[in-house]
DNA sequence: AAACCTTCCAACCGCAAGGAC
DNA sequence: CGTCCTTGCGGTTGGAAGGTT
């Protein structure tokens, strides 16, 4: 049985103060990530390593970009999501500035209801499109994403199809799909999203 | 104005992978 | 080689905020 990563220390939970997250802030900019385990005593926080990681990435790195999603980013998770299923990181990691927790949280509550409409099941997206009846306005209005092979190798640690051979069987079906169409390399951000 | 309902998102939980020993 | 420990991931939940009646 293994044991739960705060034991039975005191630990806050729930929301993070501001005086917390300043600890944290200030902690990583003085050490850097890393050894999330013994974060907490180290930076004064009655936290557990794993709530102070979560607090970093999802709400206090500097580079998180934050605020609505643009239509590209939409269409981008949509299909990424055709092609992934629920890999968020994977996903989220298409999306500079944004995280999985912030990716799985839009999907869940608007891209779910946005496919419905466009009369996809989310749950069997990845079906849908394979099947004769893909709407068009998934996979083919794509003009603001580039169109050429999927690139998931090189040195990025989400190498997709390499050496993850957890994958489940469907996404290795991904080359034995009908060519999809799309472009999974990580594009200069949209004017729109620079010094924003 | 108040009660109730719905939506959204930050945070938690449990599990699995991978590295260290 | 097996075990333990830490980290990271995905599913789920709780509660605040906004909307409706």
């Amino acid at each position: 049985m293994r044991k739960p990563c705060c034991e039975k220390k005191e630990t806050n939970k729930g929301a993070w103060s501001k005086q917390e997250d300043q600890k944290l802030i200030d902690h990583i900019q003085k050490h850097g990530e890393g050894c999330w385990r013994s974060l907490p005593q180290a930076a004064g926080l009655l936290r557990c390593g794993k709530s102070c990681r979560l607090r970093w990435v999802n709400y206090l790195r500097p580079d998180l970009k934050r605020g609505n999603f643009g239509e590209d980013e939409e269409e981008l998770i949509i299909k990424l999501h055709a092609l992934l299923g629920n890999r968020w990181s994977l996903i989220a990691g298409r999306l500079p500035g944004r995280t999985d927790n912030e990716v799985k949280n839009y999907w869940n509550t608007h891209l779910k209801k946005k496919l419905i409409k466009r009369g996809i099941d989310p749950n069997n997206d990845r079906l849908a499109h394979y099947s004769a009846g893909a709407p068009k306005s998934c996979l083919s209005n794509s003009n603001s994403i580039r169109t050429s092979p999927v690139n998931f190798n090189g040195d990025d640690d989400n190498n997709v199809g390499g050496s993850d051979s957890s994958m489940d069987p469907k996404c290795n079906q991904t080359s034995s799909l009908p060519d999809l169409n799309l472009d999974l390399t990580v594009a200069p951000p949209p004017m729109e999203y620079v010094g924003s």
